[in-house]
DNA sequence: TTAGTTCATCGTAAATATACGATTGATTTG
DNA sequence: CAAATCAATCGTATATTTACGATGAACTAA
């Protein structure tokens, strides 16, 4: 595979949304990214008890959402508390925003 | 895999969302949505002069928008017209609008 | 009919994603 | 220090994605 990915020379955007994309591309992460929006406060393993899924794979999809910029986690002994990147979120909803306001022209097909 | 994800009961708006998500997590796949939108009128196999990619994987990557929806081909022998769906597109755009208005709480972190 | 065009599909190889249990590392508590 | 807790990481099995070339199906043109 990526046999000729390298050979094509994608935009930032195109790289930037598609990435996005992927962050959101599976159930449990929109999942985890509504609990963590929801809380009042914020979250740390509670969601290991709210997601019947072992306690790695969890750990996995946070780090894929983490590596996305769209949470963030802090260091709070003995626990992590993780919550949305209100930052990087808001970049995220102006890029996907923009690229939405595409349409195609009227007349087509 | 898939060992429990199938003990997951997602709601149907978390599907939406996550399949949809796929659908623009590769960048190729949001290039040509890009062309197809871009044009004036609507598209053909042009794509695969403008993308460096085998006319097979071209061809995948578009069954893959057009089961996600996003767009249509209509058969225009001998060629094959693709272009944006614009009533599943602007569903998209509210689905994943109001996703993205969900927010963490101030506070948090 | 025959050849050519266009696109989808098949078969396949390699990369990546997803899930698990087990282990490790950091920190707190006794 | 020892034991317990929490979360990350490792190792691994399986599924899915992604790419290619080759083939096939539908249609046009000669």
């Amino acid at each position: 595979m990526q046999r000729t990915l390298s050979d094509i020379s994608y935009n930032p955007e195109e790289i930037a949304i598609a990435a996005m994309a992927k962050a959101l591309s599976h159930p449990v992460r929109i999942r985890i990214l509504r609990l963590l929006a929801e809380q009042t406060c914020c979250f740390t393993g509670e969601l290991t008890e709210l997601i019947p899924m072992a306690q790695s794979t969890i750990s996995q999809h946070l780090k894929a959402l983490k590596e996305a910029g769209l949470i963030q986690g802090e260091i709070n002994p003995p626990k992590v508390k993780y919550c949305i990147d209100r930052e990087q979120w808001g970049k995220a909803r102006t890029l996907v925003g923009e690229f939405f306001r595409l349409n195609g022209h009227a007349g087509c097909c």
